[in-house]
Parts: C-alpha cells; sequence; structure tokens
RNA sequence: GCUGUUAUGGCUCAGUAGGUAGAGCACGUCCUUGGUAAGGACGAGGUCCCGGGUUCGAAUCCCGGUAACAGCUCCA
C-alpha cells in the first residue's frame, strides 16, 4: 500500500494501519501534535484505518482544520458536562467558529454565568478521565431510536433532514452520544486548555420563529499560552471598542429621551464627520459627481414605485395624518429621489453617465435589539448616490465606482481591513427578491464578469442581495469580529423600468438605462466606528478634529500661545490653546488622553526665541523649532493622508 | 422583536438585614507660575433610570416600562 505525504514523498506499508500509526511511522513529534489528518483530501480522525494507496496529510493545531476537530471535540466535553450536571437538558447543535465553538442546548430551567465554573469544573474532569472517543456508523433507523431513546428531540429534526441514503455517524465518549460528523480527537484527554467565554440566546435552526436556545461559547487551545493570549488579545481589542471610546473620547453619546439608535454627535464626532463629508464630497466632484439635495421624506406614492412600501413599510417612519392629507415617511434611502432628479427633462445619450451624489440623512425603523453603538442606528448619514449609464458605460462606470471607494478606503488607512462580497439573490426567497430569474440572471451575469475582469478576490453571498438587484459589499469586521457591510455598489435592473426612466439614443430611440447604486465611503457613523477601532481613537492627523493644541507655560505665555493658535487657525489648521493655570505635564497628560496629535509647548525660552517646542502624541517630546518649520512638517502629514 | 446582563453625583464604580448614600476622577474658589502623562487646600454637586404595588417607611422587595451592553434574528 503506497501512502504519498503532503510533501510529495512516498511511503510503503505491507498492511493496513490507522492514521496515527503512519504518523508515527514518519515520525514521533508529527505523532504527538497530530490532530486529525485528511486521506485523498477527506477529513477523518487519528483512528481511521489506511487500507488503500491514498495521499495523506496530518493535520495538527497549526491547521484550521486541526484546530476545528479539536474545538469540536471540546464543545462535545462542554455537551457531556452540561448533561451531566442538568440530565434534563436537551441538546441542539454545537459546531465551531472562528477561534472557538459553541453549543447549543435547550435547558428546562435558566442557567447563568455563574454556572460556568460548575460546567468547568466538570468538562476538566471528563477530560482528566481521558475517555476513549469512539465513531460509530449507524443507519438512519438505528439513529432515530437511539437519540429517541435519549430524548433528543432536537437531533431526531435534524436525522429527518438528513439525506435517505447518508451514513449516520455517532460520536461516544463515556456515557455521552452525539449526533455528529466528526472526525474527533480520539479521546476526550487530548483537550488541553479551555475557556467558556460567553452565554447566549439562539433560535432553533436560526429562525425567528423557533424557540430561543441558550447558547454556551467557549474556545480551546493546545497551548496556555495560546489560551491566555487569545483572551487578553480579546480584552485589548474590546478597549478600542467605539461604543465605549467613542463615548469616552466625546465623539457621539445616546441619551434616553431622545431614543434609542439616535446618537448626538458632540462637538469632536461632528467635526470628524464634517471633515470627512467634505473630503467624500470634494474628491467625488474631481470625479464628476454632481451633487444633489433631495427632501428626507416623501408621499408614500414615491414609495410605492419604488417597491419599498411593500416590502419594508413596517421598516419605515410613517409620519401621522389628518383626513385628506399626504401620507409621509421619512426616507429609507436616496433612489427615488435622485431619479424624480434624472426624470425632470428629456436625456440624451450625450448626457450619460450621470452620477449623482448626494449626502443623504436616511431613516429605517430598525428592530430595538439590532441597535449597536454608531454601526446600527435610525438615522444616519449616507454617501449615497446613483449612476445613470448606458449599457455600454456600465462596466467602466461600476470600475469607477470601486475605484473610488478603494481610493477613499486607502485615505482613510481601512483599505487592508476590508473583503468582498459579491452579493446574489435567493431564488427560492419569492417574498423577499423581485421574482424575475431572467432579469437576475443577467444582471448577476453582467456583475460577474465585471468583478472577474477586474481580478477582485470576493465571496459570494447567496439571499445577501438587494430586493432590486445583486451588490458587490465591502464588508469589515468590529472588534467583536462581527462583520458588517461598509460599503455597497449595487448594478439595478429593475427600478429604472418602475420609474420609467429612459435616454434617447443615437437613432432617436427611447432606451432604458442602467441604474448604479452606490455609496462611495458608505454610512458615516459607521465608517467613523471603524475609525475609532482601527486607530483607537487616534486619528491620523489629516482627519483628526482637533490637530494640534498649543500649551502656554506660565501666564506670561499666554497671549502668545494664543496668538500662536490664531495663526495656524488662519492657516487652515485646527489648532486650539490651553492656557489653564495647570502644571505642563498636565496639560499634556489631557491632551495625550484626547489622542491631539501635536502639542507646541510655549514658555518663555520659545517666546524669547520666537520658536514651538514640538511634542507628538506618537512619539514625545520632539524639540524646538520655528513655527514654520513645523507648520510644513503637519502640512506634509496632512497632504499625504499620513497614518 | 427574542434570550441574558445591567442602570447609584458629569465619568468610573463602591455601598446599605428596607430607616433617603460614599470614593477617585472631573467641576468651582483660593494658593501656586510650575519645562513634557496627574502640585496643594477648601467647596459645591445625588427623585440611587421612570411609573405603579407591598410597607409606618422603598434607592433597596414585587410588577410594568425606558435605556445601555452581549448574542440571536433582521439589515433596501
Amino acid at each position: 500500500m503506497k501512502i504519498t505525504l503532503k510533501d510529495g514523498c512516498v511511503k510503503e506499508f505491507e498492511k493496513t494501519l490507522s492514521v496515527f500509526e503512519a504518523a508515527s511511522t514518519i515520525s514521533e513529534g508529527l505523532a504527538r501534535v497530530a490532530l486529525a489528518a485528511k486521506v485523498d483530501g477527506e477529513l477523518v480522525g487519528l483512528n481511521h484505518i489506511l487500507d488503500k494507496d491514498c495521499a495523506l496529510e496530518i493535520l495538527t493545531f497549526k491547521d484550521e482544520e486541526g484546530q476545528n476537530v479539536y474545538r469540536h471535540t471540546a464543545a462535545h466535553i462542554m455537551a457531556q458536562a452540561v448533561k451531566n450536571i442538568y440530565p434534563t437538558v436537551r441538546l441542539a447543535i454545537g459546531p465551531t467558529i472562528k477561534n472557538g465553538f459553541y453549543y447549543d442546548f435547550d435547558f428546562t430551567s435558566p442557567i447563568s454565568l455563574e454556572d460556568f465554573d460548575l460546567i468547568e469544573k466538570e468538562m476538566q474532569a471528563i477530560i482528566k478521565a481521558d475517555l476513549p472517543i469512539e465513531r460509530i456508523s449507524v443507519t438512519r433507523k438505528q439513529a432515530l431510536s437511539q437519540m429517541k431513546g435519549y430524548g433528543e428531540s432536537y437531533k431526531l429534526e435534524i436525522i429527518a433532514d438528513l439525506p435517505e441514503n447518508e451514513n449516520i455517524t455517532l460520536y461516544k465518549q463515556g456515557n455521552f452520544v452525539d449526533l455528529c460528523r466528526g472526525p474527533h480527537l480520539t479521546s476526550t484527554g487530548k483537550v488541553k486548555f479551555f475557556k467558556l467565554t460567553q452565554l447566549a440566546g439562539a433560535y432553533w435552526r436560526g429562525d425567528e420563529k423557533n424557540k430561543m436556545l441558550t447558547r454556551i461559547y467557549g474556545t480551546a487551545f493546545d497551548k496556555k499560552s495560546d489560551l491566555s493570549e487569545y483572551i487578553e488579545k480579546l480584552e485589548e481589542a474590546k478597549k478600542r471598542d467605539h461604543n465605549k471610546l467613542g463615548r469616552e473620547l466625546g465623539i457621539f453619546m445616546t441619551e434616553e429621551n431622545i431614543g434609542q439608535g439616535l446618537p448626538l454627535l458632540m462637538p469632536k464626532g461632528a467635526k470628524l464627520m464634517q471633515i470627512l463629508t467634505r473630503f467624500v464630497e470634494d474628491e467625488e466632484e474631481r470625479r464628476g459627481y454632481v451633487l444633489t439635495r433631495t427632501p428626507s421624506m416623501a408621499k408614500s406614492d414615491l414609495y410605492k414605485i419604488s417597491g419599498h412600501w411593500y416590502h419594508y413599510r413596517d421598516k419605515m417612519f410613517v409620519l401621522e395624518n389628518k383626513k385628506d392629507e399626504d401620507l409621509l415617511a421619512l426616507r429609507p434611502m436616496t433612489c427615488p429621489f435622485q431619479y424624480m432628479i434624472y426624470k425632470n427633462g428629456l436625456k440624451s445619450y450625450r448626457d450619460l453617465p450621470i452620477r449623482y451624489g448626494e449626502t443623504a440623512n436616511l431613516f429605517r425603523k430598525e428592530a430595538s435589539g439590532e441597535m449597536h453603538g454608531l454601526i446600527r442606528i435610525r438615522q444616519f448619514t449616507l454617501s449615497d448616490g446613483h449612476l445613470i449609464v448606458t449599457p455600454q458605460q456600465l462596466e467602466e462606470e461600476f470600475k469607477g465606482c470601486l475605484d473610488l471607494s478603494y481610493y477613499l478606503l486607502d485615505c482613510l488607512g481601512l483599505k487592508d481591513d476590508v473583503t468582498f462580497r459579491f452579493s446574489r439573490w435567493d431564488p427560492l426567497d419569492t417574498e423577499k427578491y423581485i421574482n424575475e430569474p431572467k432579469m437576475w440572471d443577467m444582471a448577476e451575469g453582467i456583475m460577474k464578469n465585471i468583478l472577474d475582469h477586474m481580478g477582485l478576490k470576493y465571496k459570494e453571498g447567496v439571499g445577501e442581495a438587494a430586493f432590486y438587484g445583486p451588490k458587490l459589499d465591502i464588508q469589515a469586521t468590529n472588534v467583536f469580529g462581527k462583520e458588517d457591510t461598509i460599503i455597497t455598489i449595487q448594478v439595478d435592473m429593475f427600478l429604472a423600468e418602475k420609474f420609467d426612466m429612459s435616454y434617447v439614443d443615437q437613432n432617436g430611440e427611447k432606451k432604458r438605462p442602467y441604474i448604479i447604486h452606490r455609496s462611495s465611503i458608505g454610512c458615516y457613523e459607521r465608517t467613523i466606528a471603524m475609525l475609532i477601532e482601527k486607530y483607537a481613537g487616534a486619528f491620523p492627523v489629516w482627519m483628526s478634529p482637533t490637530q494640534v493644541r498649543v500649551l502656554s507655560l506660565t501666564d506670561r505665555n499666554a497671549d502668545i500661545a494664543k496668538e500662536t493658535a490664531a495663526k495656524l487657525s488662519r492657516l487652515g489648521i485646527r489648532a486650539e490653546v490651553d492656557n489653564r493655570n495647570e502644571k505642563i505635564g498636565y496639560k499634556i497628560r489631557e491632551a495625550q488622553l484626547e489622542k491631539v496629535p501635536y502639542m507646541l509647548v510655549i514658555g518663555d525660552k520659545e517666546a524669547q526665541d520666537g520658536l514651538v517646542a514640538v511634542r507628538s502624541r506618537k512619539d514625545g517630546d520632539a524639540g524646538q523649532m520655528t513655527l514654520d518649520k513645523f507648520v510644513e512638517k503637519i502640512r506634509y502629514e496632512i497632504d499625504n493622508f499620513v497614518k
């Protein structure tokens, strides 16, 4: 029997042997760290018997799949522990996720975080007992009767959904048996270090109509240091949480009388928004966009044309009205408003492409539990826009949109933190999507072509499209690892039709234009959230609400400090002065905590020599220089978007 | 919307078997004029989230809201 190893080397064996034995013959060291393997690309456990020629790859904790097997076993150990402590609990599912695992339980009475201690102790005991983990292949009937015997109703549902002819496997460790595809480690003692991290609710099968189960999250590592490092990293990441830091730094706040999902941007946050808005609008103008300014509300008639009224009315703020008055609603999007501007007057192919941009206030009645800091809110500011193009222009204009977003992300320093998702419709979801498969195929085909032409790396998201068309979503992840769309570029085949938009072509015929819905930098609030987390509040100089703070050393230097700040302001640098009667160390500490990029200290020495003592928040004391020299230095950073 | 946790001066938090509360920071006044991350003294500041109920008495116990946080679901 020939076994080809991952590195291409071939080993011959006379008899069949287990993966573990094969690993041992390769090296003892490898056998010690082996967790699972891939045989001809198929994931198997170490007890898997090799009985024919094959390609073998041994997986360790260094491999993502190795980690998954390890953590999946940890999940089973947790389920066993929970079942030992609470015998009436019913098991749902327990997969691995990025950096850990979870298991969903149906408890007869609720548990709390305080129960974690008990569960962890029981898990320790199971690990110490080093129970062998046995893989049992059974028929569907056997699986059903066994799970029925255990009263595991959720497992019965899972089995019922498995394909008729598929082999069903159970995994057994001690008194605990779970339905599972596997593979697993060979015994419970192989799991070394673990920790339960979170307790949360989750719907059975992710459907809100189903019962809410209790989900316990945990993670496991093969080295203690890696586990503590991971926990530490989580803690560190949480310190960057925009929702905490943004409030601490005075960027935004919320107030219960104002309402949920309605954050208030405080002076610093508002300044930041203004800086970003100007930056984006100016860049768009350079790229041929024209600005529109359209109302924040409209009659329901408008949303009826677009179809939003029927798809999303319950998510709209509809204004109460008296009889005989028009039914008004706050707008959840800008599209139809800009379409109406397009429709004002006849358009020729010579007019296209038209690129409309607008910094738009939008309103969406998100459900109460969905709000999150500045990331999900009920009133937000979108760098919105629509391009009306001919079919020939579609590809280039789409590229242009992506290029613009990419450029802006680059300037913001977020370019390397995003991923792309091609969001497609789900033909089975006729409720959400306009059910015209031909149009969808066409739109998605066009878009896929464009994406592939550009050589863009993306993943596909079925059922992630807008109801009227496919999207290219630019995704970013927050400090908790949760992914959100920050920017979206969409090809729309339907709305031009619904709004009867047209242009006159070379032959004098009326034609339907394509529409690109796009955001250049996304929703400003969300972008600000990402920036806070990216920079832990220490924004690059060009976007810092305050770029320079001038600190007087004594009252004698107050006037010149004030004058220096004024001079900087006149040069377009955002400067302020701190002339309080405090020691210089105190003023510096405060400026540092507020993450002001530059501090200029002015004492008698500087006043006499006509200099400023520069301190950067990053590198500390930078010595004395003339104000002109400093301006040159900071200008360079501002103009080049230095991070 | 669902599950869980939480709500005490501006902020971060402590506290009370049910008898109306405390620290640090911040703030104000005064002293101090100090050279690169906290100088000192004194002072003011609280409907203990809101509304009901139980009680002689509720910030504390019970019920109902509101808001914040984490997760689920949703996200044009």
